[in-house]
DNA sequence: ATAATCTGAGCCAATTTTAAACCATTTTTT
DNA sequence: AAAAAATGGTTTAAAATTGGCTCAGATTAT
């Protein structure tokens, strides 16, 4: 009992770029007689194989027109993380978060610094590379929280996702030495004092070295 | 020219660039004709794949005028942008703008700075108070894109989507007064010299002032 | 061998695309 | 204020495109 050669896998085939949104929805498809050059193939296969997909209501055909997909993918994926590189998040810091650390020192309550404070702890006990970051995005969305302002908290959630996106823990390994962990510590440390003192400048001028840090750190791991 | 494709095509192509961002709320398509060529489809073609946007309310379009954007890329931030009060805004902009522009100066390409062009005319070209406000939200945005970092654009995108939200309305007119757009538009063309001129330092002195100079007028008006 | 599938070609009917011209309105320039 | 240019709206007829269909022969799997 075979089923069908040719057609089956021209069907499996389109089926596979429909799915992975190489035609989205409302999207013409080649012409039946340019799939059949393009897969090699007579154009009554062709049509074997989008009679297929028509049965499971994958796309549409109407004559003198073509054949269209009539079928939704995700569209609305976040793909901002993917298309963001390390230096590029790095940037973004850079522009945000001493004039959020700013705003922190002018805005933070008791209940924030003691948030800060436990972060803070958490942050000094990560041990491996993996709950260090996790931690340390729990410290600077802390930060972000003194400033009491809710676009600035979403804004800093968001900084997170991109910063957790899998495509850093690649080189995050090489990154996060013990030794740097270590530095990153002590300028958390520094921060926190800062911001308790309502010491804005000091403050911001750790955020700036920690975050030049960061990309020095960044960029010597990328030679490699 | 993308797909051969037909009207289609075309109009999942446009709708894909309006919904990832590449025209803004507001912002003018190029003309049909220039479409046309573009598409490499007659000028009918893409008037039909035009008639498809406009029936589910992508774009309006105006005899003699153009094609404008008429959607509005509002997804989840809703519930930020209810929360945050203007001054609140204004905090985050004072925060992300100026280093965005010492970005947007190093990074700028012919391409952007056309864009900003472009953007400058529209936004100087505004009379009322609402199409100076979506021309204003559309000249930061092409500064951000100058910058060329995929999450300084995105982040961008979603401080003009807290701006164009409704709670502004209301004092917005108050603020907006003929002789302050002047005065904003002095600022944005002084500005998009400076960018031109690769002059970073001017330029973060002028977007400073440019916000806190909004800042101020809206403190002003707050006031009543 | 037999059955199923694929091939290649041709024709049909429906639909879309093209191309050109002209209009009405708006925008820009003079 | 007037003129020119730009832009979307409309019409028209011809041409091109496209899926639907048939059929005889070749190929392939069982």
């Amino acid at each position: 009992m075979s089923r069908g050669g040719g057609s089956a896998n021209i069907a499996v085939e389109l089926r596979r770029q429909i799915l992975a949104g190489d035609y989205v929805l409302g999207e013409r498809l080649p012409p039946e007689r340019a799939l059949a050059v393009h897969f090699g193939a007579a154009r009554s296969t062709v049509r074997e194989a989008l009679r297929r997909l028509e049965e499971i209501k994958l796309v549409d055909r109407r004559v003198g027109s073509g054949t269209y997909v009539s079928y939704r993918t995700d569209e609305g994926s976040d793909d901002v993380a993917a298309a963001t590189s390390p230096l590029e998040l790095i940037e973004v810091r850079v522009a945000v978060e001493p004039q959020m650390i700013r705003l922190a020192v002018a805005n933070a309550k008791a209940h924030d610094l003691e948030h800060i404070d436990a972060a803070l702890s958490e942050v000094e006990g990560a041990t491996d590379a993996d709950s260090f970051s996790r931690a340390d995005e729990a410290f600077h969305l802390g930060l972000a929280e003194c400033t009491q302002n809710p676009l600035m908290i979403w804004l800093y959630r968001h900084l997170n996702d991109v910063r957790g996106h899998e495509q850093w823990h690649g080189s995050r390994d090489k990154i996060l030495t013990e030794t740097r962990i270590a530095e990153y510590n002590t300028q958390h440390r520094k921060l926190a004092l800062a911001i308790r003192n309502r010491d804005a400048e000091t403050a911001v001028r750790i955020i700036s070295e920690h975050l030049e840090k960061a990309r020095r750190d960044l960029l010597g791991a990328e030679i490699y």
